[in-house]
DNA sequence: GCCAACGTTGGC
DNA sequence: GCCAACGTTGGC
């Protein structure tokens, strides 16, 4: 059995949208500006090389997920919350006693269209799913390997995807 | 734009 | 350590 784990990670696609993962140079971003504690240990501890993402659209008319990504740098210092200029600042936070962590994603694959919020909801087999939970804020989340295959499934019945390159 | 659900902060 | 006030998230 492969130790492969599975994540959910939301981006408003008005900020940082798959679109601009997708275009943006070597298809890879870093994640940075998450300050809550719960995603961010699962960031810091939790995450390898190789896991698989889906790539979550947050306030999005629809919301859903947009395409799937992949992990590629392991939990290190969100630089940019003890730089005093920038939006994600923390007084909190230095390089000496960094408090916030982030991870490097890559562009994997996007749907010919999104599986929306609604669809997600209906579906009796994703039952206990993050994000269809009433109430749950967390940006970044774990998913079961069965629930993930079965969104990249219906990602792929949308139409024909748009993969990366290597 | 509204507001419910959460998370964090800070006075005590 | 409690909890009220406040700020944020994110669907609708």
């Amino acid at each position: 059995m492969s130790d492969r784990k599975y994540w959910l990670m939301k981006s408003e696609p008005d900020v940082y949208s798959l679109d601009d993962l997708r275009t943006d140079e070597g298809q890879t971003t870093y994640w940075e500006g998450v300050r809550n504690y719960q995603a961010r240990n699962m960031m810091r501890d939790d995450m390898r090389v190789g896991d698989g993402v889906l790539y979550y659209h947050s306030n999005a008319k629809p919301p859903g997920v947009a395409g799937l990504a992949e992990i590629v740098r392991e939990g290190y210092p969100d630089f940019t919350s003890w730089d005093p200029e920038h939006h994600y600042f923390d007084p909190k936070s230095s390089e000496e006693s960094p408090r916030w962590f982030m991870v490097d994603l890559r562009f994997v694959e996007q749907f010919a269209d999104l599986v929306s919020l609604s669809e997600l909801k209906e579906e009796a087999d994703l039952d206990g799913l993050g994000v269809i939970r009433k109430g749950n804020r967390l940006s970044v989340q774990p998913v079961s390997a069965e629930h993930y295959d079965h969104i990249v499934a219906m990602g792929r019945a949308k139409g024909p995807v748009v993969t990366g390159k290597d």
